[in-house]
DNA sequence: GCTATTTTTGACGTTCACGTAAGAAGCTAT
DNA sequence: ATAGCTTCTTACGTGAACGTCAAAAATAGC
């Protein structure tokens, strides 16, 4: 599940006003289609995640009844993504971890709007919780991953010995 | 799905011979509910995988109408699990991977009958290309892991620095 | 040999993570 | 305003990976 087939290369509209990639980087709102293409992933699968809580309701249709999403969005499916190929996380575990990350959207405004310093700091220390799980999870896999990486090793190893045995071709 | 909740914690049929654990290091024949035991699965898990192929066909049933395991099929399925789990692999992709260590099994048997050196290095030569190609998906995988940490970690700094920035409490 | 477990073989059910199809509605460029 | 696309909602479909249930058969221990 890397490369998903998707139901078209690139939108047939010609004259909007950004290639797509340069509309990321630019504070532009994109729509659902744009997103899924930078993120690999397909407009049902980004109302899906919507659906189960995943990105926050998008408040953000004031302005139409069409979905809009910022670099801010794109860059979460993309952690989302990240997180459900490298960890098979199921969506309902990502919805726990992210609980956290969601939480700190809200307190990213408080953050702004607030001048208290002990509060910005009990703020900036939850981040910080939230970032240490994360890396409780990705570290921890990784050493998993090394304990099989070393007994592939070994067994290699056993193979050239024999192999040198044999005597080289 | 690591801790599966198993019918029964243990089964309660008392006097069997062996603790369950050291059949497997004896040459004992286990049967489906003990292996799926040892490996973290079910027997209904063992049974779809044999059926998948993933198992070879228990010709082991020679003995008699159920199904029969020893120390080489439970290290397999274990095998098996680590994959699942930790690289996330499909079982069909699974199938794909193993179909060589399946033949590496076949190797082995005709290891052991053949003197031909020639013959001994080209089959040794095929299993160490097997293990070449578990080593780079898990490589691969710890790669990109890797990667993930390395963001998290920045991610971590910049919460750091700034609490230094509001003072220690 | 009898009884209590366990296993076997179907076959249907289930959950997850989307895919797909349909009709209506919304944008966008001309 | 209109054509041509994209998106919306709703709803049913799907494949993977098992779970569950039932009836019959096999095994184990006494």
């Amino acid at each position: 599940m890397g490369a998903v087939p998707h139901t078209g290369a690139s939108p047939a509209g010609v004259g909007l006003g950004l290639p797509s990639a340069e509309a990321e980087r630019s504070g532009a709102r994109m729509r659902i289609g744009e997103v899924a293409e930078l993120t690999g992933t397909t407009p049902r699968t980004i109302r899906y995640y919507e659906e189960l809580g995943l990105l926050g309701t998008p408040d953000d249709r004031i302005q139409g009844k069409h979905r809009s999403y910022g670099a801010a969005e794109v860059e979460r499916i993309r952690e989302i993504v990240r997180l459900r190929d490298l960890l098979g996380l199921s969506l309902d575990q990502l919805s726990q971890l992210l609980e956290a990350e969601t939480a700190r959207a809200e307190i990213r405004a408080e953050l702004s709007a607030t001048a208290d310093g002990a509060r910005r700091r009990e703020l900036i220390a939850q981040a910080g919780q939230h970032i240490e799980t994360q890396l409780g999870l990705v570290q921890g896999r990784i050493a998993e991953l090394r304990a099989l990486e070393a007994t592939l090793l070994a067994k290699r190893a056993r193979v050239t010995e024999k192999l040198v045995e044999l005597g080289e071709p």
